[in-house]
Order: C-alpha cells, then sequence, then structure tokens
RNA sequence: GCGGGCGUGGCGGAACUGGCAGACGCGCUAGACUUAGGAUCUAGUGGGCAACCGUGGGGGUUCAAGUCCCUUCGCCCGCACCA
C-alpha cells in the first residue's frame, strides 16, 4: 500500500490539537528546556520556505528533549505591528487589525500543516492590547528610570510624498514609492538610553553559548575602544577643545585639530573666527546634505580652517590650526579629534589635500610624506619628548599617565552605539504612553489607564511634514494632564517594531497573566531561554535591544535572570533554484504550500534538513525533495518487513547502536543533514538484509519522529507499539554495542594505500602489522626496496616507510 | 577599508583532536519488471586506456595534509570616515 500522507498528516495533526499534545506542563519535577524561534511578522504573501528552517531544526531538538524527559516550552506568536500592513491597510482601506487578523489566520494554517509541535495554548500577538499593555508599561518604567528621554534627532523626511520614512523605505537615497529626494528633517523624538548598558551588554557576552558570529557583531556594533580624552587650550578664547583618541602616544605628531561642523565651539566663538562667513557655508553644506551622501564611498575630504584661531599642543606648546570637516562626526567622541596625519590614514588624507605638516613619531614605516604608518605592534617612538624610544604599547602608558597627572585628560572608554531611536511617526504601533502638559512638562500616564488604545480611526494615511497619522486625531491627542488635570496633549508617535519583540519570550511563560506581564515564580522556572534560534539579520538589533530591555527588568527586580538567552543559533538562508536570493522580481520563489501539497509536511521538513549545513545559506531543489519523498517511502515500506524479534539481530546490532549515537548528537549539534543520512544508511543496511527485527523498527521509528512526526506515528500505531512515538522515551545506545569485532584497515606504503586487511578489533599493534606485511600486494610492492619504518594508526591504517 | 564566512565530483554536500577524500541525496549510464513510465528494483558512477592525478593557485612542515604554517587568487554576507 503507497503511503497516504494527505490523509495521514492530517490526523495526526488534528490529534494533537485535540489532545494539547505538547503543551507545557506547570508545576512540573522535570527539568525544563525552553525553546524559542523568533515569532514571524505574518506578512500578506503568507510563510516563506526560510522561516520553516529555524522551525523545523527547533521542533526536532524540542521534540528530542520532550522524549528525553525535559518539561519542553516551545511556543509561537505573532510580532504583528509593522509597516506592511500598515501600507496595505492604507492602500485597500482596510482597518490594519483586519488585515492583521487575517494575516495571522493564514500563518497559523500553515504553521500547523507542518507539524510543529508548538504549544498554541500560548499564543501571543503583539497588536492585542492585553500584550502591548505591557509593552507600554515597560515604557513606562523605562522613563521613571530616566532612560527614556526627548531629543531632536533626523528623521528620514520624503520631499515628494512630505512624509517621514523608515530606514527601509529609503533606497539609495531616494523615497521608494515615488523616487523623491529623501533629506534629513529634525523631529523631537523618544529616546532609550542603551548606552547607558553598553559595558554590560558587551561585558555580558562571555557567559553565553552564542554564536561566535553573534557574539562579534554585538562587539562591534557596540563598538568599545579604550583611549584617553585630551585638552587643547585655544589660544585666542581661553577656552579647551577635548577630543578622544586611541592613541595618545601620537600626541607629540597632533599637527591640526579637526572639528565636526556641529560642534558647539564654533556658534560660541563666532566673532573670533574671522572667515565665519565661509565656515557657516561650509555648516550649511553638510547640513544639507544626507546621510546617505556623508557616508558615501570614496569621497574627496572637504574643510574649512578657522582663521584667527589656533590651539596648543599640550605636549610641545606648538600652535597648531583649527579646521571644521564633515569626516568628523558630531554623535562619536567629542566631536572633536587631534590630527596625526602621519600615523592615520584619513587624517593624511586630509593633511595632503591641504598642506598640513605631516610629522612622524612612530618609526618603524616608510617616509609618511608618502603613506601613513598606521601599525601599533611593532613601532618605535620619535619625535616625542619623554616617550621618544618607548614601544607604542609601552608609551601609550606611560603618556595617558602623564596626561592624568597634569589634569591634560583622562583615560576613557568610548563606544560607537548610540541611544535608541524610539519613535515611529506611524499608526500602526504601540502608542507611547505619554502626555505632554503645557504646565508639567511630559507627564506618564498611570499604570491603571493602560493600556492606551490606539484610537479607532479609518484614516491611517501618514500625517503631512512628518507628523504621525495620529496627530490627526484631536478628540485622541486631547487629554488632561494626569498629574494637574490641566489641558495636555498625548504623544502622537508609536514605538518601533522592536518594542513588542524585545520581550516577547517573557510573555509566553506567563501569557494569560492579567496582573503583571510574567509571574515572578513561572520566570524563574523557565529562564532563561535555553535555545534561541532566528536569522543573522536579528543578529545584531533585536539581540541587542531585547538584552537590553531584559537587563533593565532585571535591574528593577522583574525577571531573576542578567541575560534571556543562554543560547543562539542562527540558520542560513534558502536561496531560490537558480541559487540567488528568494524574491518575487527574480520569479524564484518556492511556495511551502505547494510543496506540502505535492509531498507533505514530512517530506518538506526532512528536505529542509537535508538541503545542506544548518547555518549555511544553500540553494533549494525540487529534485532534493523529490529524494527526500522517497526515502520515507521506503520507511513506510519497511513495515512489511519487519519480524516478530523485539530485540537487535546480530546482524544489525552495531548499525543500530552507530545509528542512534550518530542521529543523537548529530541533532543535538545541528548536523541535520548527517542525522538523515545516517538513517538513509540504516535503511540502505536494512534493504539489503531483507528484514528487520520489530525491536530495530522501533528504535528507528523513534529516531526518525522528530523530523518526520506524523509518518512515523502512523508506522508507530498500526505496529501497535504502546502509546505514541512523540511521548515514548529517545532511544540509548550502548558504546561497547557501535564498536565493530573486526575492522578492515587501509595498508600504506609511503602513504599511498596499496592494499586493505581486516583485523581483529582487540590485536594489537605488533600483530597488525605482522597482518599488514603479509599481504600479497604489498610485498609486490615492497620486492625491491627496503623498509625503513612501519607506523601503525590503532584501528585506521598501518603505513610502510620503504625505500 | 574593517569584521565574519566560504572555495571539495555534473549538482547539494560528507570527512570528530592530521590517518583509506567524495558518506548521504540528486543527476547520469546500463539492466530488470511493465501497455506505458517523470513509478519501482538491481548494478555502476571523481578524472585518466594506464602508470598515475586529484579538495581555488603556489610554497612548506610531516611517515601521512581538505585539515597545520606561509603566500596568493576568487566569491558571499554584515558594517562602513567610529579618531
Amino acid at each position: 500500500m503507497r503511503y497516504n500522507f494527505k490523509k495521514t498528516e492530517k490526523k495526526w495533526q488534528k490529534h494533537w490539537d485535540e489532545n494539547e499534545s505538547f503543551k507545557a506542563e506547570e508545576n512540573s519535577k522535570k527539568p525544563k528546556f525552553y525553546g524559542l524561534v523568533e515569532f514571524p511578522y505574518p506578512s500578506g504573501h503568507g510563510l516563506h520556505v526560510g522561516h520553516p528552517r529555524g522551525y523545523t531544526a527547533l521542533d526536532i531538538i524540542s521534540r528530542k528533549k520532550r522524549m528525553e524527559g525535559f518539561n519542553v516550552l516551545f511556543p509561537m506568536g505573532w510580532d504583528a505591528f509593522g509597516l506592511p500592513t500598515e501600507n496595505y491597510a492604507i492602500a485597500n482601506k482596510i482597518h490594519p487589525a483586519v488585515v492583521t487578523a487575517e494575516n495571522i489566520k493564514n500563518f497559523k494554517r500553515q504553521l500547523k500543516m507542518l507539524g510543529f509541535s508548538f504549544d498554541w495554548s500560548r499564543e501571543i500577538d503583539t497588536t492585542d492590547p492585553k500584550y502591548y499593555k505591557w509593552t507600554q508599561w515597560i515604557f513606562l518604567k523605562l522613563f521613571e528610570k530616566g532612560l527614556a528621554y526627548k531629543a531632536t534627532m533626523p528623521i528620514n523626511y520624503c520631499t515628494g510624498c512630505r512624509v517621514g520614512l523608515a530606514n527601509e523605505e529609503v533606497v539609495n537615497g531616494v523615497c521608494e514609492r515615488c523616487s523623491s529626494e529623501v533629506i534629513q528633517k529634525e523631529k523631537s523624538q523618544w529616546m532609550l538610553k542603551i548606552t547607558e548598558y553598553a559595558a554590560r551588554l558587551i561585558d555580558d557576552l562571555d557567559g553565553l553559548d552564542y554564536i561566535e558570529k553573534v557574539k562579534v557583531s554585538q562587539k562591534n556594533w557596540i563598538g568599545r575602544s579604550q583611549g584617553a580624552v585630551v585638552n587643547f587650550k585655544v589660544e585666542q578664547t581661553g577656552d579647551t577643545i577635548t577630543v578622544f583618541t586611541t592613541r595618545p602616544d601620537t600626541l607629540f605628531g597632533a599637527t591640526y585639530m579637526v572639528l565636526s561642523p556641529e560642534h558647539e565651539f564654533i556658534n560660541k566663538n563666532k566673532e573670533k573666527i574671522k572667515n565665519y562667513a565661509e565656515v557657516e557655508r561650509y555648516k550649511l553644506a553638510a547640513a544639507k546634505k544626507s546621510e546617505f551622501e556623508r557616508t558615501e564611498l570614496s569621497k574627496e575630504k572637504t574643510g574649512v580652517a578657522l582663521e584667527g584661531i589656533t590651539a596648543i599642543n599640550p605636549m610641545n606648546g606648538v600652535q597648531i590650526p583649527i579646521w571644521i570637516s564633515d569626516y568628523v562626526l558630531v554623535t562619536y567622541g567629542t566631536g572633536a579629534i587631534m590630527a596625526v596625519p602621519a600615523h592615520d590614514e584619513r587624517d593624511w588624507e586630509f593633511a595632503k589635500k591641504f598642506d598640513l605638516p605631516i610629522i612622524e613619531v612612530v618609526s618603524g614605516g616608510d617616509d609618511v610624506q608618502k603613506q601613513p604608518f598606521t601599525d601599533v605592534d611593532d613601532g618605535i617612538m620619535v619625535n616625542s619628548g619623554f616617550i621618544t624610544g618607548m614601544q607604542v604599547k609601552d608609551a601609550i602608558k606611560k603618556i595617558t599617565e602623564h596626561i592624568e597627572k597634569n589634569n591634560i585628560g583622562e583615560r576613557k572608554i568610548n563606544y560607537k552605539l548610540r541611544d535608541w531611536v524610539f519613535s515611529r511617526q506611524r499608526y500602526w504601533g504601540e502608542p507611547i504612553p505619554i502626555v505632554l502638559c503645557e504646565k508639567c512638562g511630559y507627564v506618564p500616564l498611570s499604570e491603571s489607564e493602560l493600556p492606551l488604545l490606539l484610537p479607532e480611526t479609518d484614516n491611517f494615511e501618514p500625517g503631512e511634514d512628518g507628523e504621525s497619522p495620529l496627530a490627526k486625531q484631536v478628540d485622541w491627542v486631547n487629554t488632561v494632564c494626569p498629574k494637574c488635570g490641566g489641558k495636555a496633549k498625548r504623544e502622537t508617535d508609536t514605538m518601533p517594531q522592536w518594542a513588542g519583540s524585545s520581550w516577547y519570550f517573557l510573555r509566553y511563560i506567563d501569557p494569560n497573566n492579567d496582573d503583571f506581564l510574567a509571574g515572578m515564580d513561572k520566570l524563574k522556572y523557565w529562564l532563561p531561554v535555553d535555545w534561541y534560534n532566528g536569522g543573522m539579520e536579528h543578529t545584531t538589533l533585536h539581540m541587542l535591544y531585547s538584552r537590553f530591555w531584559h537587563k533593565f527588568l532585571y535591574d528593577i527586580g522583574v525577571v531573576p535572570t542578567k541575560e534571556p538567552y543562554q543560547k543562539r543559533t542562527s540558520h542560513g538562508m534558502i536561496l531560490g533554484e537558480n541559487g540567488e536570493k528568494m524574491s518575487k522580481s527574480r520569479n524564484n520563489v518556492i511556495n511551502p504550500d505547494e510543496v506540502v501539497g505535492e509531498y507533505g509536511a514530512d517530506t518538506f521538513r526532512t528536505y529542509e534538513m537535508f538541503i545542506g549545513a544548518f547555518d549555511q545559506a544553500t540553494p533549494w531543489s525540487m529534485q532534493g525533495v523529490r529524494g527526500c519523498h522517497k526515502f520515507l517511502e521506503r520507511v513506510w515500506g519497511l513495515s512489511g518487513m519487519v519480524t516478530a524479534d523485539g530485540g537487535y539481530s546480530d546482524e544489525l546490532m552495531s548499525a543500530v547502536h552507530k545509528t542512534i549515537k550518530k542521529v543523537t548528537e548529530d541533532i543535538d549539534r545541528m548536523k541535520f543533514n548527517t542525522a538523515i543520512a545516517a538513517l538513509m544508511s540504516f535503511i540502505n543496511k536494512v534493504m539489503s538484509i531483507g528484514s528487520l527485527t520489530r525491536g530495530e523498527f522501533k528504535t528507528f521509528l523513534l529516531l526518525l519522529n522528530p523530523i518526520a512526526p506524523h509518518i512515523t506515528e502512523e508506522l508507530w500505531e498500526n505496529a501497535g507499539f504502546s502509546g505514541f512515538a512523540s511521548q515514548s522515551k529517545w532511544p540509548i545506545y550502548d558504546a561497547a554495542k557501535t564498536l565493530d569485532d573486526e575492522i578492515e584497515i587501509a595498508v600504506q606504503i609511503n602513504g599511498k594505500v596499496r592494499d586493505k586487511v581486516i583485523i581483529n578489533a582487540d590485536d594489537n599493534d605488533e600483530t597488525v602489522k605482522e597482518k599488514a606485511l603479509a599481504c600479497q600486494k604489498v610485498n609486490d610492492f615492497l620486492s625491491d626496496k627496503k623498509i625503513v619504518k612501519v607506523i601503525v594508526i590503532p584501528k585506521r591504517l598501518v603505513n610502510i616507510v620503504a625505500k
């Protein structure tokens, strides 16, 4: 009988649903395992074949953990606020909540179709007021602790649509929709002080089991650098300009200074700057440039000298000119630098362009007039007063001490990380629960007023001039101050999509709690997340933001752990059959519905895991899908070859134990492709023998169950095994039985395989050597040679060195 | 430019601390069974008639290198004037 996957898969999915088979237990004595996958944004396109790659992987791991006796929490939900839904709602005049509900319905159908063992009783939705009440609550706490504040920050502003744009809506410096110019427009926005957590966000990575590239990307993004701030006196004004440098050793080589065009010094000293008109012109030109233009590659350095003003190099008292240039960023360090053209590429370029002096202070490179020398490891200080002759590293230490002793500056750790712009000028997001009172300023709502609901409206069009659509809801906007009862206006910006996803893993733990975001007892049992898998594209920001929120919640005593996720892995992208990124425009998109319709969920799951190394990008192959389908049909056929024997046969004994070992270890290491290959090899062996015992069949079904849960459950039932495969114990192997009694090893002569010989596993080296030397072929090769040495590698090979 | 990853048959990919390169699957070839096969089964399948040659290229270490060292080329991803 042919395997009817449609009927079988439907049957078991219904069974799991009705029995809530994968519901996590409360108050369990079992050890816990919290497996997490990134909850999807329910787009109108439905599930992409990329989503199930990570989901299947953690589903396999979760299913195996259950079989190994763990109480498993493996939940799913919806990251449902967001731009595409809002845009669709505007275009089709449907409320985003309606669109969201439809999309969720479709996503849920697709996820159920794939047989994932999610605990659906804990499903969450970030757009549900019962959920976003707590997102808003966290914001209030951040505000209360001074970590949420207002600042004027630029937004992307489309001059054509006259609306604010998200970064992803700006393509090559123009508006994605109308191709008009996008400029930076200043707006007062909510910010979160993530920078306050910069050090901990780096340092606490040490205790975590994240794949290396995730750690590296977190570290790079935070961008810690060790250095010093140094004060330069300005001759004509009497004030000082402070710079940050990682190379205080090169201070003697600082031949000029550069300020960013936005530096406050310039405004403050207008009168003293003789060419202020020119300076002002440069400032305006820099301000007009978009972020895109300013960071454009390989452009020439520009700048203007501040005439009539000079700074004094604190080390040697030399007067040096001060310039402004947009290669110095106002947002990093102090917005001002000391320029050491001999030993910094950017400064060197600038010095060459404007003919500024280049003085060598570190020797070891070529002529610094021809190219800068930036090597820190083996350079010796020259022309540098009391540090001359020192190694760079010692010089840094020495001069930093000197700077601190003489109050010229101090050591300083600086971070690239900036505070988080938390405002979005959009409708479909969490309202920020703050009002602006004419008298009291920014006043938080009281907790009892949460959730602050989005106003009902059918007008989601972006506001003019970059305002949020909410600004048009005057009835909603006009309110009273919670503090003084006077006239006040609500904040009209909403939160970014990152907000809801920054804490969602906490809500799964206690999804229906009306009194708190999650109860402490439950948090204590389930946290931290034991294993979190997601896409590489979220490894930097999402991970950083949610770690930041978690640390904050830890600080205020809401969660019991310092870190949310103990282990983080990432899956590679699935490419189209042509090897390119899947996209509609490339016409290479694979639809999971179609694949499942033709081959079934088990085939789909098996193929997604067999496709290649889990963490690597791999192209899809419909042929490969068929191969996996064939494999499952062979599995189905196995049931006709089963003998009554409940144990393992001598013939398959070591194969069974080896397969258990291989599959067990490979799943733990996410080597799903080789785990499946091992199961295929086992079947090939059974096929060549022609039969297998009931015991072998049972073990095989259990090993395959996490990967292909439907077919194995059906075969399990048909064979009359008790209970359900998915609720049975994971098989155990006996290490001693994975070893064969007889082993075939290679016999090499001078490193080349010349023959093979069968030895007993317990033969000693001397015996193995004798057996190897006894081979006919070996003797033929050795006839005219003299044996120099014989190397025996136990259980692997014998290498005869001969001349 | 910086950071990360990768380069192995016609294709996707295996190969733990150096120890028989190419597991497993696809594709291909031949055969069997079939009214038929894009179904199934069996056998074969890195290249070369061979000696031999083969893990992007060139050196090296070693009895032994896909794996270690030096050097060079190419591709992908992320970040980008971070002082």
